[in-house]
DNA sequence: GCTGACCGGT
DNA sequence: ACCGGTCAGC
């Protein structure tokens, strides 16, 4: 059974919002890392992935993995009746065929009760493998949205193009052009290593950075990136690394693939998803620790977390191992733009020919997009 | 070639906000003075014309006249993708066939270009011959809006009358009839000559009125108009004054003519365009007396200045020499009052049998709307 | 049938 | 104050 403990509703109404146009039905698969939601949008074209990690619960338990099967309007609806701030509390039996939501408000006796009937949806879980990126772009959400907003008023695409002068959205439309530019101060450095990644989640999280030096004397300014910097340090990590639990991770992930040269990065996904998104276990502590430093930082990273400062003042950081430029349909960049409620900061990730990723991540998990670039002209 | 930077987009956003749905096509026509746009709205009913002074940019430069065809909805559009404080340059090469927009946010990397494709557009640029009215009305543009707002839920016209006892704003409907009276205190004085109002709009924009007496002693209100008050007053001045700048504003005024006495008042641009728009050079110091009390008292106005005070603060002022009553088309005044937003204070200027003119003077320059009165009861 | 304007709701 | 939805006009 499950049964967890949201200290907010308000969380999950905001994250029901930002998906409930792209998705109607989905499951959420519940195990004890937490809520993970997997799905194609409505027309088959992008692709969402929900995780709500088990630490980020007020209460959490989930004794072993079940798949709720919710229609996301419903759920809404049912969501509507609770205020943002009133505790919100997810029950499900093990073979339950209904929902059960209570809400509590903050000091007050006031409790409500919903149940909500639960379906059965044949979930496709597509493995969304762990890739890494020439190029990524974090910026604050709300920035993101405008952008996106605005050139959606001129055409149809946008091609978003990192380079060295930092990274452009270009739109063409038949009454005007649109540009806009964020210029980079300096050098745009290499994307960050999965670890590296971790290491500022872990930051933000308040967890303490103990080995930030370590990390640097393990030469992770390193020695460059050839090309998709990432890999490299895949690479290495897999020779030396454990790979024990690359199956993990790998399983089913050849539904929708970001990135072509997946089957290298197995090793990575222990971090990346490790604390996120699906196995998590034993990952897990690795992951926290930033501290596993030797090993990740030679590869590629060197640069991020200067810039890092406030999770809450948002800010633009770019990585860029090589010249990027993709063109993606400016209306689900949109859609993916209703996210901004739920964090400030968004981030893009982009390989040419891959899946653009656009990931909002929030204290307690994350929403995250896919969305295949256009090829030539169509 | 054009290139104009303008501190705020916001400025234009609200501009074109208030006039596209007037006018979807307009030649923006570009020369050394500034940008003017004037324009038949699309029933060919009232005239928008539009002026952006020089003066009012933070850097202004143009090489040679020159016409912008300009779809006002791609315009709109574009101005959507600048934020209310950025800085907005307006760029376009001789015989461009776009108009190229740049977007600078303050303090911030973004850089946003737009180019929007120009059309070629007949442009019957008709003249507005400088007339002189019988009436006007000075108020704040809210209280104008509102007006017309209510009255337009009760029937199709309004009558304003221009009376001893003030103004009059009367419409009837088939359920209800309405009249709002805005009462004059005291004696409506005759309205204000060109000459007066140059020199408000001067002191409005902070210039230093050390002349005021000079005024008085050029005569610089010079000699217009024989017929409406303005006349009589400047009779009076006429005398005195020199002619010179007559010749101005006069040249196109053929096509639509607010007025019919026309003929007398050239000598008046100068000190309206003198400052803010061309010249400026030696009207300046004479218009900004609000002090010169003397003669001006004696023909007709002797009180406008008084409450003048601030630009800001929004108050009624009332000119009259005859008794005005006109009958307009609310759809057209509910329509003309978008302009609200630009500035506070609007103004109403009216002759029997005249269209109506009704003047947004924002500190950059202004947009004016004529409306042809309804004769009988149509 | 499509585009634009107006009104109401969040 | 902004966005979405509905209604009217072209």
């Amino acid at each position: 059974m499950l049964e967890a403990k949201l200290a907010e509703a308000g969380t999950l109404k905001k994250l029901l919002d930002s998906i409930k146009e792209l998705v109607t039905d989905a499951n959420f698969e519940c195990n004890e890392e937490g809520l993970n939601l997997q799905a194609m949008d409505n027309s088959h074209v992008a692709l969402v992935a929900v995780h709500l990690e088990a630490a980020g619960f007020k209460r959490y338990r989930c004794d072993r993995p079940m798949p709720l099967g919710v229609n996301l309007s419903s759920l809404t609806k049912v969501l509507k009746c609770a205020k943002d701030d009133d505790e919100c509390t997810l029950k499900a039996a093990d073979e339950a065929d209904v929902l059960n939501l209570v809400y509590e408000a903050k000091n007050s006796d006031r409790i409500a009760e919903y149940d909500m009937k639960l379906m059965d949806i044949d979930s496709d879980t597509l493995g969304i493998p762990d890739t890494d990126y020439d190029a990524e772009i974090k910026m604050p959400s709300a920035e993101f949205a405008r952008i996106v907003r605005d050139l959606s008023a001129l055409g149809e695409s946008v091609r978003i193009e990192v380079s060295k002068e930092g990274v452009r959205f270009a739109s063409e439309g038949e009454s005007a052009n649109g540009s806009i530019l964020l210029k980079k101060e300096g050098e745009i450095p290499p994307v960050k290593t999965d670890k590296e990644r971790k290491a500022e989640k872990a930051r933000a999280r308040g967890e303490k950075p103990e080995e930030d030096e370590d990390e640097e004397n393990d030469g992770d300014d390193e020695k460059p990136k050839e090309k998709k910097v990432k890999k490299e340090k895949v690479k290495k990590e897999k020779d030396a690394d454990e790979d024990v639990e690359m199956d993990e991770d790998e399983k089913d992930e050849e539904e929708f693939k970001p990135n072509s040269d997946d089957e290298g990065e197995k090793s990575e996904p222990e971090e990346e998803d490790d604390e996120e998104e699906e196995s998590g276990k034993k990952r897990k502590k690795k992951a926290n620790g930033s501290s596993k430093p030797a090993k990740k930082a030679k590869t590629a990273k060197g640069k991020g977390k200067a810039k890092k400062e406030e999770e809450n003042q948002p800010y633009f950081e770019f990585g860029m191992n090589s010249h990027v430029s993709l063109t993606f349909s400016l209306k689900y960049l949109v859609n993916f733009s209703k996210s901004t409620s739920l964090t400030n900061m968004v981030e893009l990730r982009m390989s040419n020919e891959v899946p653009l990723l656009v990931d909002y991540d929030f204290g307690q998990g994350f929403v995250r997009y896919y969305l295949a670039p256009k090829i030539g002209d169509e």
